[in-house]
RNA sequence: GGGGACGUAGUUCAGUUGGUUAGAACGCUGCCCUGUCACGGCAGAGGCCGCGGGUUCGAGUCCCGUCGUCCCCGCCA
């Protein structure tokens, strides 16, 4: 291979094949640097040494794919590149055989500048050869693989579910497949395997795992594709621990397949701790949380400055990010969304001016130091309280809930704008955290109504099953004992990526029939939907629960790319385009009327 | 569904206040070159300025629309 030659082969016959990477023509000396995925070889064709082989080498292109038999030779010592792996040697070509042409391609795998993206899809072929997409799809390979070994050598079976199934139009959008056997009708391909994998419990296969793909037909994202691959596994009598330490274990396997060190136990936090000291359910801890700094200021301050004395006051730390221009201290403003009346106070000299006492508290609370930024988020004391009123059995409020996540998502954008000058995003840092105790259910205020906040099948705490009980019956009421369920859910978060969920599910049927009942959904839409499932429950089940995490963003991570589409071989655009092969396209006449569709031109 | 950025040579980009023939680098073609490695030198080819309309004596530049790519919000149980 042409990565592989070293100093130890000289001498020894070699017969290389790759792409032509770079030619390099002296007139009667010309140097090939050939490629393939392996690395890079220079090879020497000479007049002195064979004219013939010499003056076919002349007529190589970039991308032509030749192999090469020749002699492995020590460079001299004044012709080595340090800076290629092989560059001790190379190869003088006696045989040369042009095994393919190229035509020019719209651009080079060796080209430095990256190609606009439009370009890298439409040719993905010719993008894939670049060293930096080999290297992702190897990572990829190795990350699946370490993964796979380990939940083997763990006795987990992996074990394949359907891609065509049912639609449970619950949660994302499904992609429907028509079937041309019963007319009419309709697969989906799965969101999830989530129901299959519990019945793969109640069938006794009682570790189960799959890389598997999934499909949900949303709008896209920088970290969303609508087919993505998940590492789905599920266990029986598992505890949440038993869960996390698997997924600690295959994680320590992947990114050491990958050359980085992970510590485990990951830390653990309560998601209120969470949304209270980062104002999001998935904490980047690479950069300071939050502090209340309510009381440092004085009533009399809070009042000047119209701020409700009864909610939090957040100060916001960015360490080292140094003296801001005014303009810079203006575009902050800009950079906060507002969520329930929440209002932000950029200029921190400005209250420090007025209320040093004050400012020297929060200084002195926020371990803030020279050069650190100071930025407070707090609820405005006019702020009309029009939204739902107090949930009283949550622990943050939703009136606490807006200023929270108002200064979470500030606080991520101020990380992203000066990530180069409070240096905490660092290749190599990787911050795992368990979050856990999500609440059961969510608040819809567009529809008015409680909804899972996970899924259906996540099983609320045992404490709070009388909560449930004396909830079930109050779907649209916000002051429901419902919102202070909690789940036995988790989420595993990785530098403020959601890496993956899961959960203890609900494998008693009486339990699952309350819990669909308090999402408002009667007996009989309930077995409509999931009646196969509600009866599996019902024939001994075993206690389980698992969760699935994104290969994808896990790759994305490790490769340090900024989107998914560098991780997956053939991704879609924004608006769900494979550009290569042109999909979607529309279907012959023939191929709907077989299936008994007929297309509107409009959707209304 | 909403907001924002971008679209000029094969590629990456520049293009001033609207004003002669739209430039550069890389790549490409030809010639020269025996130690280069992002080789070098000389010469050359290559443009529907995304598309459609408008304003104007005159549009790559201004306006409207449209298409495409990217980012974000909504959405993603």
């Amino acid at each position: 291979m042409c990565g592989v030659l070293r100093a130890a082969d000289a001498g020894k016959k070699a017969v290389l094949m790759g792409w032509v990477n770079r030619r390099r023509d002296h007139g009667n000396l010309l140097f090939i640097d050939l490629r393939d995925r392996t690395g890079v070889t220079q090879i020497v064709f000479n007049t002195d040494r064979d004219r013939a082989v010499h003056e076919k080498a002349e007529t190589l292109r970039n991308e032509y794919v030749i192999a090469v038999i020749g002699k492995v030779k020590m460079r001299d010592p004044n012709t080595i590149n340090p800076n290629m792996a092989t560059g001790e040697v190379e190869l003088v070509a006696d045989e040369l055989r042009i095994l393919n042409e190229s035509k020019l391609p719209p651009f080079l795998p060796s080209d430095t500048a990256l190609t606009n993206e439009e370009t890298r899809l439409k040719y993905r072929y010719i993008d894939l050869r670049r060293d930096v997409m080999q290297f992702n799809i190897e990572t990829r390979h190795k990350v699946a693989k370490a993964i796979r070994d380990y939940l083997s050598s763990q006795g987990f079976f992996e074990i394949e579910t359907p891609f065509m199934t049912r639609s449970t139009p619950e949660g994302a959008r499904d992609y429907l497949v028509p079937s041309r056997v019963q007319l009419g009708t309709f697969y989906a391909l799965p969101q999830s395997p989530q129901l299959f994998k519990q019945i793969l419990m109640i069938s006794g296969f009682d570790k189960y795992f799959q890389i598997v793909r999934c499909f949900r037909d949303e709008d896209l994202r920088a970290d969303r594709q609508p087919e993505f691959t998940q590492i789905d596994l599920e266990m029986s009598y598992p505890q949440p621990e038993s869960v996390w330490s698997v997924v600690e274990g295959f994680l320590t396997a992947a990114f050491a397949a990958a050359g980085y060190t992970i510590q485990t136990p990951f830390p653990r936090m309560d998601y209120d701790e969470a949304i209270r000291l980062y104002g999001i359910d998935k904490p980047d801890l690479r950069l300071p949380p939050f502090t209340d700094v309510r009381e440092c200021f004085s009533p009399e301050n809070l009042q000047e400055l119209a701020i409700n004395p009864n909610l939090p006051v957040i100060a916001i730390r960015i360490p080292r990010v140094g003296e801001l221009s005014r303009k810079e201290r203006d575009d902050i403003k800009p950079m906060f969304h507002s969520k329930g009346g929440a209002r932000v106070y950029e200029d921190f000299k400005r209250i420090a001016n007025r209320y040093a006492d004050a400012a020297k508290k929060i200084a002195e609370k926020t371990g803030m130091a020279e050069g650190d930024l100071i930025v407070l988020v707090a609820g405005s004391a006019q702020a009309s309280s029009g939204e739902t009123a107090f949930a009283p059995h949550r622990k943050v409020t939703p009136q606490e809930l807006a200023i929270y996540a108002s200064a979470g998502l500030l606080r991520l954008a101020l990380a992203q704008k000066y990530a180069e000058r409070h240096q905490c995003f660092q290749k190599g840092d990787f911050r795992f955290l368990w979050v856990t105790n999500f609440p059961m259910f969510e608040w819809d205020e567009s529809e008015k109504q409680w909804m899972a906040a996970h899924h259906p099948f996540t099983s609320p705490h045992e404490q709070d099953m009388k909560l449930l009980e004396e909830g079930v019956e109050s779907l649209h009421d916000p002051l429901s004992p419902l919102s202070a369920v909690r789940a036995l859910a988790y989420d595993i978060v990785l530098n403020g990526t959601e890496l993956g969920s899961g959960s203890i599910r609900i494998h008693r049927q009486d339990v699952q029939s309350r819990i669909f009942r308090a999402l408002g959904m009667n007996e009989e839409e309930a077995k409509a939907r999931f009646g196969f499932f509600l009866e599996a429950l019902e024939y001994g089940t075993p206690p389980h629960g698992g969760i699935a995490l994104g290969l994808d963003r896990i790759v994305m991570i490790l490769a340090g790319a900024e989107s998914l589409r560098e991780v997956i071989p053939f991704p879609k655009t924004a608006r769900a385009v494979d550009l290569m092969v042109d999909a979607p396209t529309p279907v012959s006449e023939k191929q709907l009327k077989e299936l008994g569709i007929s297309v509107r031109k409009t959707v209304t």
